[in-house]
DNA sequence: TGTACATCAGTGAACGCGCGTTCACTGATGTAC
DNA sequence: TGTACATCAGTGAACGCGCGTTCACTGATGTAC
C-alpha cells in the first residue's frame, strides 16, 4: 500500500531501499523476470529514471534483489538448524544439521519459489560472492557457508571421513538443488506433499549415506 | 547457409521442419530465450507470419524445439550406455548403466548447454510427456525412461533392493540435474575440467551407494 | 488432356506493447562564510 | 542568523528496440469432371 502511494515530499527519503523492497515483492510473486525497473519505480511512486540515481541499470537493481533473496534463504535454513543445535551427541547433531540445511533449502524453494528462482537466476551465480544482504541471517553465513558448517560438524564428529570433506558441499548441494527444481518445475511439481516429503527424506538419507 | 538463403519456389517445401531446425540452432547458441519466432522465419527465408501456418504461436514452436533437444539428450545418454551394455556380470553392468546415464547427462549439459537449458526451460517440464521428437534415439526411450531402464537393471541384478526401486529415478535425477546446473551456472562453472570430472564421479558414487 | 475451382502456403504492411535508457530540466538540501 | 551556491535527488518527455501477432491479400497446387 504505502509503497505505491504518492509521496508528499519531493525527495523520497530512501528510494534505494524502497526500490529493493519493490523488487523483492516482484520477485516473490513472479520470479526474476518480474523484477522490472519501471514497475519497481511505479511502486515506489517515482519516475522511472529516478532509479538511476541509485542503480547503474536494471541489472544492478536485480543484483540487490538477488542478494536479499539469498539472505532470506539463509534465514530459512538457519531456522531449521536451530532445532538441531540442541542435540547432545555430536555425531547425531551434525547429521541433524545437514538434514536441516536440506530441509530448509527444499522448504524455501517450495514456499518462496519466486525468491528461490531469483537467487539462482540467469546463469552465473556465486553464492560465495554474495554481498552483505545475503548475510543478514543471525549466524552471518550465506546458504553455502551454512552447508559447509554442517559438513564441518560431520567431519569433526567423525561422521564424515576427513578426506571426503573437501568438495562435499558440491555433492550435497547438487542433490538438494536438483530436487528443489524437480519440485518446482519438474515432474515432482504434481506430486502431493506427502510424497514430496518422503522423497526429500530419502534424498537426504542418500546424501548422508553416500557422501 | 542454405537455411538462410532465399527460396526459388513460392512454396517452401518443408517450412515446419526448417523452422524447428532454425529454432534448434538458436537454442543451441543462446538457450531457450534465443528461440525467437521472427529470427527462425528469417533463417528459413520466409515472412514472419508464415510460421503461423505451422505453429499456433511462439510457444508451440518452442515446444517442438524442446522436444528435439530432449531427443538429443537421449541420444547422448544412449551413446554412453552402449559401452556398458557389453559387460557380462549383471550387477556390474547395471551399475555401469546407471553411471552411463549420469555421465551422458552431465556431458550433454556441458557440451550442449543451450539445448540442455532449452530442454528444461521455463518452469513446467515433463520429460515423460515428451512428444515423438524426444524418442528419436535408437532405444526409443526418453532420458527419464533411460534412467528408469538402468534402475530396473540394478533391481533385477539385486544391486538395488526392490522396495527402494519406486521413486529412485527422482533421487538419481535430482543429484545429477543439480550438478549439471552447478556446472553450467553455479560456482562449478569455474572449476577446471579435471575437478569437474572428479566431482561427477564422486556424485555418481554417492548416488549408487546411497540409493 | 484440359479446365474450374477449392485449398493450401505463402506475402506485405502494420499494430501495440512495455521495456530500459538518455536528455535537459527543476526542486530541495546542506554547508561556508 | 542570513544568504549564496554547489550538490544532490528527483521530473517530464522522448528514443529506439524487437518482439509476437493480426489483417487482408496473392501465388501455387492438386483434384473433380
Amino acid at each position: 500500500m504505502s509503497s505505491s502511494r504518492a509521496r508528499k515530499t519531493y525527495h523520497h527519503g530512501d528510494l534505494r531501499q524502497a526500490l529493493v523492497q519493490a523488487g523483492l515483492e516482484l520477485a516473490r510473486a513472479g520470479g526474476p523476470e518480474a523484477v522490472v525497473l519501471r514497475e519497481a519505480t511505479r511502486r515506489a511512486g517515482v519516475a522511472p529514471n529516478a532509479a538511476y540515481r541509485h542503480f547503474a541499470n536494471r541489472e544492478a537493481l536485480f543484483g540487490a534483489v538477488r542478494a536479499a533473496a539469498l539472505g532470506a534463504l539463509a534465514r530459512a535454513i538457519e531456522q531449521e538448524m536451530d532445532a538441531a543445535r540442541g542435540i547432545e551427541d555430536a555425531a547425531q547433531r551434525s547429521r541433524a544439521l545437514l538434514a536441516a540445511v536440506g530441509r530448509g533449502y527444499l522448504g524455501f524453494a517450495q514456499a518462496e519459489t519466486g525468491w528461490f528462482r531469483s537467487a539462482f537466476a540467469w546463469g552465473a551465480y556465486d553464492v560465495e560472492v554474495a554481498p552483505d544482504a545475503a548475510h543478514t541471517a543471525s549466524m552471518g553465513l550465506n546458504p553455502f557457508e551454512l552447508l559447509g558448517y554442517a559438513l564441518d560438524a560431520m567431519r569433526d564428529a567423525g561422521v564424515l571421513a576427513a578426506e571426503r570433506r573437501p568438495g562435499a558441499e558440491f555433492l550435497a548441494w547438487s542433490a538438494v538443488h536438483g530436487m528443489a527444481l524437480l519440485m518446482i518445475d519438474g515432474p515432482l511439481r504434481h506430486a502431493p506433499p506427502p510424497m514430496r516429503q518422503v522423497l526429500a527424506l530419502r534424498l537426504l538419507d542418500m546424501v548422508e549415506k553416500g557422501l
